[in-house]
RNA sequence: CGGGAUGUGGCGCAGUUGGUAGCGCGUUGCGUUCGGGACGCAGAGGUCGCAGGUUCGAGUCUUGUCAUCCCGACCA
């Protein structure tokens, strides 16, 4: 069995920098020549296209619609909701000319000083404001609403320190923007897309999350309500993987939407906002990989199979090529993708380890052997092992092997969570278990005086507080003050 | 913005008191191999981040500068 071929720091050693190399060497993304911003390599695009499709297919299912809004946002707009621009005003990218000109020193290009905007321009870090404004436009009565808008973009947000996927100056995401005749209707928005994002973390990326809602130090900037899904790292952190939020009529006031109700009366509109961006990449890489490399859900990776040819001349490698096109053929009639590596340059044991690396679920092989036996070998990704198969009835075996996969990496994720998931009782008990990681389930008075000394002391943040489950109240672990129910605190990426 | 470090073939690195720029991986060709990252032989590839200074001579000493990385601070 393939250990420490890869060049693969282990997870115990530096998990940190595992998850570095792990991208690397995956050949997902890399850094670019511009600061804090990456490169999405083919294979690491691949994946983020399938989580793209699969959103976007839920996305419509819930009756939203694509739209596009520009990249470029007047900095007025930026500070016309006093909370949004207090949030994102410290990370914005800044466009204040619209041309070059050759340097008179004959060295190169000069931004043109004649050039300067009337306005700066802001690269959007969110589109709320610029979404906003539009809207002003679109909605007039009841009968405009519900808008149902999603948007594929980028965003960019200056950060200080990046990292591949988890936290990048410019990153891809989707972001929905609805506006709502009621409060009600809108909460109701909020939560249904908070229940989208759960369902596909759990049933497409094998990511066990919990549904909860922000304290109020972690809300987003301009909402009255952030609903958030939580997922747990293989290190114990926690990373947001959703966010939705419930905006309220702020938006709507802040650039004066307002539309004529059924009774004839004026109201402002009331909003939702919700995103996933390809920080979700992270936290599939995070949630399940090993020490041998990436660990893909079959629900989202590039092809489910690969099979290797296993030959000692042309002749053999003709003959098995002509045997694998049956294979594939039935297995593509089954739904399933697959690739044929039959690549003569790169050998099978090579392509074994490479193709583990990078987490394909299931490896078919195929040599002389196999072909006089009418057999394959088939190895499963997640639980390195491999058995040899008769080749009649492959793609039934094979179909039921994928969802088995599927399956054991979210049990596999969910006990993990469950092991270093328990309830704290004590501030001191809490300083001690915080730093053996994991989900601490506590009562808290609902203050962020309370929080905000939590996160001081400890560096451990309020996830959320959990919609679901335990509602026992009781005495706040720090004040002693009481607590309507416990909620999840965890350090975070 | 504070603290620390590093810039040398594509990548990872070594380079002693200043004296002909090296190693591993990768890469190209040929041959043997091929059921878990093969081996042999032969090759290609570098203005040593940039600018100045000291010196007969600088990858090495010196001044400046730029960039990147790490630790903080910051982070929906």
């Amino acid at each position: 069995m393939a250990t420490g071929l890869k060049e693969l720091t282990p997870r115990s050693e530096n998990y940190s920098q595992w998850y570095n190399d792990l991208v690397i060497k995956a050949d997902l993304a890399e850094n670019s020549a511009v600061r804090g911003c990456m490169v999405i390599k083919p294979y690491g695009y691949a994946i983020w296209e399938k989580i793209q499709a699969e959103l976007d297919r839920m996305f419509k299912e819930t009756g939203h619609q694509n739209a596009y809004f520009p990249l470029l946002i007047p900095k007025s707009f930026m500070c016309r909701e006093a909370e949004h621009v207090e949030g994102f005003a410290k990370e914005c990218a800044v466009v204040t000319h619209y041309r070059l000109k050759n340097d008179p020193d004959g060295k190169g290009v000069i931004v043109d000083p004649d050039a300067k905007l009337e306005e700066e321009l802001i690269v959007r870090p969110t589109s709320e404001t610029i979404i906003w404004n539009t809207y002003k436009g679109w909605i007039n009565s009841y009968r405009d609403l519900p808008i149902l808008c999603n948007q594929w973009a980028n965003v960019m947000r200056w950060e200080m320190r990046t990292r591949l996927f988890l936290r990048t100056a410019e990153f891809l995401w989707q972001e929905g923007h609805t506006a709502h005749a009621t409060s009600e209707e809108a909460m109701a928005e909020a939560v249904k897309m908070l229940n989208v994002y759960a369902d596909f973390a759990e049933n497409f990326m094998a990511i066990p999350v919990i549904k909860g809602v922000k304290s109020a130090n972690e809300r987003f900037a301009g909402a009255i309500e952030t609903f958030c899904i939580e997922a747990l790292m293989q290190d114990g952190k926690a990373l947001q993987a959703g966010t939705s939020h419930f905006l309220g009529q702020n938006f709507a006031k802040a650039f004066d939407v307002k539309f004529i109700t059924k009774e004839n009366t004026q109201d402002y509109v009331w909003a939702t906002s919700w995103g996933v961006s390809t920080r979700l990449m992270g936290a599939l890489i995070m949630t399940h990989s090993d020490d041998n490399g990436l660990i893909l859900p079959p629900k989202l990776a590039p092809y489910q199979v690969v099979i290797i040819p296993i030959y000692k001349n042309a002749e053999q490698q003709a003959a098995i090529a002509e045997k694998v096109a049956e294979i594939t053929d039935k297995l593509k009639k089954a739904g399933i993708s697959v690739k044929f590596d039959n690549n003569d340059t790169k050998k099978p044991g090579w392509k074994f380890a490479e193709y583990e690396l990078k987490g394909v679920p299931v490896r078919l092989a195929m040599g002389m052997r196999d072909m006089e036996n009418n057999t394959i070998e088939v190895f499963r990704r997640d639980t390195l092992t491999k058995e040899t198969m008769p080749l009649d009835g492959i793609e039934t075996h094979i179909q039921q092997l994928l969802d088995d996969i599927q399956a054991n990496i979210f049990k596999k994720a969910f006990d993990y969570r469950s092991s270093v998931t328990r309830n704290v009782d004590s501030y001191e008990e809490f300083k001690v278990e915080i730093e053996k990681g994991g989900f601490l389930m506590c009562h808290w008075d609902g203050t962020p005086e309370t929080e905000e000394k939590i996160k001081n002391e400890t560096k451990a943040t309020i996830r959320c507080i959990p919609l679901e489950g335990d509602k026992t109240p009781g005495k706040c672990m720090v004040t002693g003050k009481p607590s309507a129910q416990r909620v999840i605190f965890a350090r975070n990426y």
